[in-house]
DNA sequence: TCTTCTTTGCGTACGGCGTACCCAGTGGAG
DNA sequence: CTCCACTGGGTACGCCGTACGCAAAGAAGA
């Protein structure tokens, strides 16, 4: 039956008893990698790569890792650990979820082949798991859980969404050191040619508010954020939402730092 | 300045007009590549399995397509092109967005690796650039461009991340033979480690959900697609939303005209 | 028509990848 | 002290993307 069945890494000990000590640690391991990979993209922190940046031969690290697509899972909880998220929802829902959103633009900033990793089977790390239970708790205002996913799922997918256009924009910055609306416009003959045909109004204004940023990235995030919070807060029936607002007005006023009533 | 510049591949031309005809093409590649990603996987889908497939040695590919990375674009954008939509929005909003998401979510799950497929710089090939026109004109209902490009966000997530949770739920199905309620609770003891230790109660809450599965996939797609529409309605201001309406009813009675805004 | 020259299909080869297998050495359990 | 589960890691295999070079093809210029 689960012969050969897939074992997740987060149920594979460490370590066992018997034996040499090791000489390395996974989460030794996991840090050279994430290291790596942020310098130079994910692809670049191979397993003979991540080796020779701790010191090891390329094979030992299968004594810590079964696969370098387990690693990978290591890595990506990893970087969702640099989160420091309260242990707790405040009650505030929509501050909760502005901290949350904030936290996690700074994470895939920070690491950018996050935001391009292939995100295989839902991955449920220890870290992540935090994460998901400080979001949904956030958002655990008396509505079905179904909306209580979508939801978190929509803030999830804006971060990811902007975010990833952010990268790619500073990634095509860094490699042209052009402005934006120098890289979209004048040198992407591509982008021109879409343009002078005249058959995409919608992605000439598009290109043309990149043109002329009015804004930051920052504000443009906190902008677009904002857009969604409204959005998932005008959609809860009006008892929700009203009872909500009380618990945030009691949040605000009653606890001094992170954590929250409840008993 | 721009000498080994990146040329996107929609602006290198197929064939040039000198010597003997091409016994292959772009589209006929294309086409092997996505039938093999479709079966086994992207990776399954290297060069030399693709040549293969359609007969020609692994570096005849290179004569139509400059690398790897490019022929998945060429791929990623032609199954974008499957989707039957129309011209233009119709006027109806909802009805126009309703459309595009079910349109994505079979383009997903008729190819897997779509979801899965790492998306680096936004790429904007033909049909995915119809499919933006369609999309954020349906949108276009007299919002900033910023906002509509923000619930476009919202509403490509939403379909995004269900889809890629439903393939999830598929591939494990299809691997273990095992019903998802099996699956999450009593097979994997990860799971069973996580629900015992009391730790994670809205994570219990999303177990529990899935383990008495009371909607289809089809039902649960179809709501939470609702709830985002309502979500993105609510937002809209009031003057906009009731346009809007109007219009739709307008879009309805009459059977070709659709476009009104413009510049 | 014949020559010229670009473009074709593609065989060979290189460096790098993930990792299976094997080995000698290590150190806790009995 | 003996045993043997464990360690680090060298070697090797089969893949990968793709640079390079060559003979054949066939349109352009004579």
């Amino acid at each position: 039956m689960s012969d050969t069945e897939y074992v997740s890494i987060w149920m594979r000990p460490e370590r066992p008893a018997r034996g040499p000590k090791p000489a390395y640690s996974r989460a030794q391991i996991t840090e050279a990698a994430v290291r790596i990979a942020d310098a130079e993209g994910l692809e670049a922190a191979s397993m003979r790569r991540i080796a020779a940046e701790i010191g090891a031969g390329a094979m030992s690290l299968y004594r810590y890792v079964p696969s370098r697509e387990d690693l990978v899972e290591l890595m990506y909880d990893h970087v969702f650990g640099e989160q420091a998220l309260p242990d707790r929802p405040s009650g505030d829902w929509r501050a909760d979820l502005t901290l949350m959103a904030h936290a996690m633009r700074a994470t895939l900033l920070r690491h950018p082949w996050v935001a391009v990793a292939p995100r295989g089977r839902p991955s449920i790390g220890p870290n992540q798991l935090r994460l998901t239970e400080f979001g949904a708790g956030a958002l655990d205002l008396g509505i079905p859980i179904d909306d209580i996913l979508t939801y978190a799922g929509l803030l999830h997918g804006y971060v990811a969404n902007v975010t990833r256009d952010e990268l790619a924009w500073i990634e095509e910055k860094r490699r042209s050191g052009m402005s934006p609306e120098d890289l979209m416009v004048r040198n992407s003959p591509y982008v021109r040619r879409l343009l002078a045909s005249g058959r995409y109004p919608m992605f000439q204004r598009i290109v043309m508010d990149a043109r002329q940023p009015h804004m930051s990235m920052d504000e443009r995030f906190a902008y677009g954020l904002e857009r969604v919070l409204k959005c998932i807060e005008a959609a809860l029936p009006d008892d929700v939402r009203e009872a909500a607002a009380e618990r945030a007005r009691n949040a605000v006023s009653s606890s001094g730092g992170a954590v929250g009533a409840e008993g």
